[in-house]
DNA sequence: CCTGGCCTAGATAGATCAATCTAGAGAGAA
DNA sequence: TTCTCTCTAGATTGATCTATCTAGGCCAGG
């Protein structure tokens, strides 16, 4: 039982991976089990559904893990505000450290399925729905009225997404830096 | 030499139409070859390259065509901070009539190939440079500091390219709207 | 000891992929 | 007309993809 959850689980950290580098049609089944050094069968025993459902565990288990991440983060000090803008920076420092392919897990596949895969869109939608309203509440907790809270949710996480696309086009941090000091600002002016 | 450059523009259109929506990776030559009525012959005659060059030169003139597209909203009238919630509001409006299709056109292929390909990757880069170059210019003509417009201009297409992703996601303008707002609301402080 | 269920293992099939190849249609120049 | 160049046309090739299939290893319960 062990050894079975465990090749079931490299498997997802594996797709995990190679998804978020290379997208979803991009990574064959294939490099997946090569890389996790694990045989077709147990693809095909662990997912019947094969590459699809495959796809759809790993959006919602790599979506869980970033969520645990970026909250981490913005429960690191006291001060949200500062929170806010550290989150922005380390994220850029992934970004460095990883050769700029660690940022959103799920991002590419997103925009990969969104006109083509239901199954897969509405697992991306509800991945993004959980951080929404885990960040609305934050900021709700964080003295944000309840009015402003979710829009200012959605665009802290719209920056960070779309600063993610500049990074890795352009190898640079420049746009993650530039809307981690705007969202700041935005958050100590939605605070008061 | 007529019919020639219009099945050569007929293949870029539907090229750009079908990565806009699939991806690089996830839409056949066949496919675009087809939906382009046009054989293989004719694929090969002009892009010798296949189907990289094909993509390259789809990156580069989309981009340039989408530039257009959103100049043309944040000049459309006199005041700059109501043309860029406009902006906002005609990507959302466009999302809505193209079955949630039709967002920023080489997004989903710059993530695509950010690490598998350096060649589409220089090329979506260029393209988000030209953008930003251009829309910083913009911010410096209406009374944004030097030093704040191009942080500033990063912001606002990394809003919009993250709501994208969220709108595509969730079929919702949501996030657009919210980003709309809160990006008149940076431009209109930055003008000061 | 041995038997049944769970998982590993990889060969194989069948579809689809990008790319090449040969052939011919069409237009303009001499 | 006849030659030539450009572009169209699609059959074909070889690689690669997902998925299935049969077989065997491993361990627990009887």
């Amino acid at each position: 039982m062990s050894a079975v959850n465990k090749t079931k689980e490299r498997i997802l950290d594996v797709s995990a991976e190679l998804f978020r580098q290379q997208g979803l049609a991009g990574t064959g089944v294939k490099q997946i089990l090569n890389r996790a050094n694990a045989p077709f069968g147990s693809l095909y025993h662990h997912f019947p559904g094969g590459k699809d459902e495959l796809a759809a565990e790993t959006i919602r288990r790599a979506g869980a893990q970033y969520a645990e991440l970026v909250a981490g983060k913005l429960l690191a000090g006291p001060d949200l505000v500062a929170n806010v803008r550290a989150a922005f920076r380390s994220a850029g420092q992934t970004l460095v450290d990883t050769d700029y392919a660690d940022a959103c897990p799920i991002e590419t596949v997103a925009l990969e399925v969104a006109n083509t895969n239901e199954p897969l869109r509405l697992a991306t939608a509800e991945v993004f729905e959980s951080w929404l309203s885990g960040l609305t509440a934050l900021l709700v907790a964080n003295d944000v009225a309840k009015k402003k809270a979710r829009p200012l949710a959605h665009v802290i996480l719209s920056a960070l997404e779309g600063a993610f696309v500049f990074a890795r086009a352009s190898r640079s941090t420049e746009a993650l830096d530039a809307c981690g000091a705007a969202m700041a600002t935005l958050v100590a002016a939605a605070k008061s």
